[in-house]
RNA sequence: GGGGUCGUAGUUCAGAUUGGUUAGAACGCCUGCCUGUCACGCAGGAGGUCGCGAGUUCAACUCUCGUCGGCCCCGCCA
């Protein structure tokens, strides 16, 4: 809808957005997925033209004429030209919507919810959709390019809940037996590489039934990838090669491969979490040599003393501290000691500093050291303060910060249960030293297990997995899995599996990450609430007795 | 399951500390005027169970307790 188009007779389909109604003349400014064109219509030719309201479906008949000099409007892309309009048809009339359908929206998230419809006419929300289709494209032209090819795998399935908690589907053929909605095809494109498709992807949609968040969905949608014959190298190469793709089609920018990658335990020490926000530095400071000989009782007998120096760190308020001296104590930590660094050394631990610590940590004037003590409780803590005193001062450079996390341990402990739980996932290899300590200290094993973490967030999760059943039964074992349940797939470890493995890659996060959008909601045409519910279209609900008759089901 | 926060015209918010006359504004809506606007302008108007329920009080949008709902966080998310 550009200047050469002037002269042209048009049919123009859209909504309208705005009215501007002078009396003897109506402009409309007339919108589609793609523009907004505006419309001229003289009432005096088409008197239902005072008829029209916001939102209102139309069609406008008309020819396109070049706007005279003072009338182009730069601000529009279509401001060159407008619709001299002949005749306008109303194909659906809008009712006063609920809310003010523009860009800048002023309505709140469940309101929008609610008239989802409506808010997915917005711009911002029809960008970030297209956006994501195009991401979506680009990771459809990327892997069928490298020789993969999509199947699709069931989305109902056996319930496996060791994980994530499963959505039961009641079966009506067998009474009190279930299905359960896929929480992963993780099964399925493992026996696809016994199958013998070498490698595969899937869009696939993934069902959780647990709480969300604003980075979490009950259903979330990921691509899903597996290949055999591969090594840790082989998988991550091919995930950058994917985003580097994606950034090149949907932004032409160029991204910098091979990613960072640092271990676990670098990314715990240096950052407090395992999906670091490199977007700014401040890393965590181990400071125990330095304070452990100062006679300070609250550090005494301390397994970790770790700190934070945070430059130009003023903005920190006192009453802030108190807070954050609460949170650590809370979680069993010695509390929360600083140091301003101005003309002298003031706050709490003022007086065990002095020049020479002072240099040895680089705390120049105006800087200001955080420390907090206890067991590893430190990290996370530290870690989390790392990101809010970061927000606070604006510290996050522009652009994308991609890293590898790698060097998992396998397992975990629960230290309620005294138990061993995944860290990961249980299909993962462990690492071929590490497979004495498999009887001895599962904690000491580590996996061949890969993250992709981009400006703190967890976009891709990946491993190589057991093809051979023995280490695979033995790492159930040690969680105290049921291998029963996942006999479909120790079977078929017997029939030759080959070495494989693979990444999924979370399409909401990274089209949130990617446009730069601060909730998952924001890229998902009908997302749920962080209460698990549907507003446009009231779920959960009841359902008749006669459905639950046919299911062999009895509620309170 | 726990913590924080918010809830007042259709919408987004103010008002609440210090309980008291008619609960305001902007956008949207309705009516009128207006032929070059583009956040059009101008004039007028309608629109409120102050989330819900109890309590305190002569009197509650305001105080107290409870409850419901949204968002954020912890737990949880192999």
């Amino acid at each position: 809808m550009q200047k050469d188009k002037a002269g042209q007779e048009i049919e123009a389909f859209g909504w309208i957005d705005r009215i501007r109604n002078l009396g003897g003349l109506v402009f409309v400014d007339l919108r589609d997925r793609t523009a907004t064109l505006q419309i001229v219509i003289d009432p005096k030719d088409i008197p239902a033209a005072k008829e029209l309201g916001l939102q209102d479906c139309i069609l406008a008949l008309g020819k396109v004429r070049e706007r005279p000099g003072a009338q182009k409007n730069p601000k529009m892309t279509t401001g060159n030209v407008e619709l001299e309009v002949s005749k306008i048809e109303v194909l659906g009339k809008s009712k006063v919507p609920p809310f003010v359908v523009e860009s800048d929206v002023k309505a709140n998230e469940d309101l929008r919810l609610r008239y989802r419809y409506l808010d997915l006419r917005r711009e911002p929300m029809q960008q970030a959709i297209i956006f994501r289709h195009q991401i979506i494209t680009a990771m459809r032209e990327y892997l069928n390019k490298n020789d993969f090819i999509e199947i699709e795998t069931p989305i109902l399935t056996r319930s496996m809940p060791e994980g994530a908690r499963d959505y039961l589907v009641p079966s009506r053929l067998y009474k009190g037996k279930f299905y359960a909605l896929a929480q992963s095809p993780q099964m399925y494109k493992q026996l696809l590489m016994v199958a013998g498709f070498e490698r595969y992807y899937q869009i696939a949609r993934c069902m959780r039934d647990e709480d969300p968040r604003h980075d979490r969905q009950p259903e979330h949608t990921q691509i899903d990838m597996e290949m055999s014959f591969v090594d840790e190298e082989d998988v991550v190469t091919i995930a950058e090669g994917m985003f580097a793709h994606i950034l090149k089609t949907v932004s032409n920018q160029e991204l910098n491969t091979p990613f960072l990658r640092l271990t676990y335990k670098q990314v715990i020490e240096r950052y407090g979490t395992d999906k670091p926000d490199l977007r700014f530095e401040m890393e965590i400071i181990d400071v125990k040599e330095i304070f452990k000989e100062k006679n300070f009782p609250p550090f005494k007998d301390k397994q970790e003393i770790r700190g934070l120096v945070i430059k130009d760190g003023g903005a920190i308020s006192r009453k802030e501290f108190d807070t954050l001296n609460e949170q650590a104590k809370e979680l069993g930590l010695a509390g929360i000691f600083w140091c301003k660094r101005d003309e002298k050394f003031s706050g709490s631990i003022a007086k065990l500093m002095d020049e020479d610590i002072a240099a040895e940590l680089k705390l120049e004037k105006g800087d200001l050291l955080v420390i907090s003590a206890g067991d590893d409780k430190v990290f996370s803590f530290l870690g989390s303060l790392r990101n809010d005193i970061a927000t606070k001062l604006k510290l996050h450079k522009q652009g994308f910060e991609f890293l590898w996390v790698y060097d998992f341990p396998l397992f975990e402990l629960d230290k309620e249960t005294e138990t061993y739980a995944p860290c990961h996932h249980i299909f993962s290899q462990p690492k071929q030293e590490d497979i004495k300590y498999l009887d001895t200290d599962p904690l000491k094993v580590h996996g061949r297990l890969y993250d992709l973490v981009c400006n703190g967030n967890e976009l891709a999760s990946g491993s190589i997995r057991n093809h051979n059943r023995q280490i695979q039964e033995k790492l159930f074992g040690i969680v105290k899995m049921d291998p029963t349940k996942y006999t479909m797939l120790l079977d078929a470890l017997e029939y030759g599996a080959p070495p494989h493995g693979g990444i999924a890659p979370g399409i909401d996060r990274i089209v949130m990450v990617l446009a730069g959008l601060k909730s998952i909601r924001e890229v998902i045409a009908f997302p749920k609430t962080t209460t698990a519910q549907g507003l446009m279209e009231n779920i959960p609900d009841q359902v008749t007795p006669q459905q639950l008759k046919d299911l062999h089901i009895k509620t309170d």
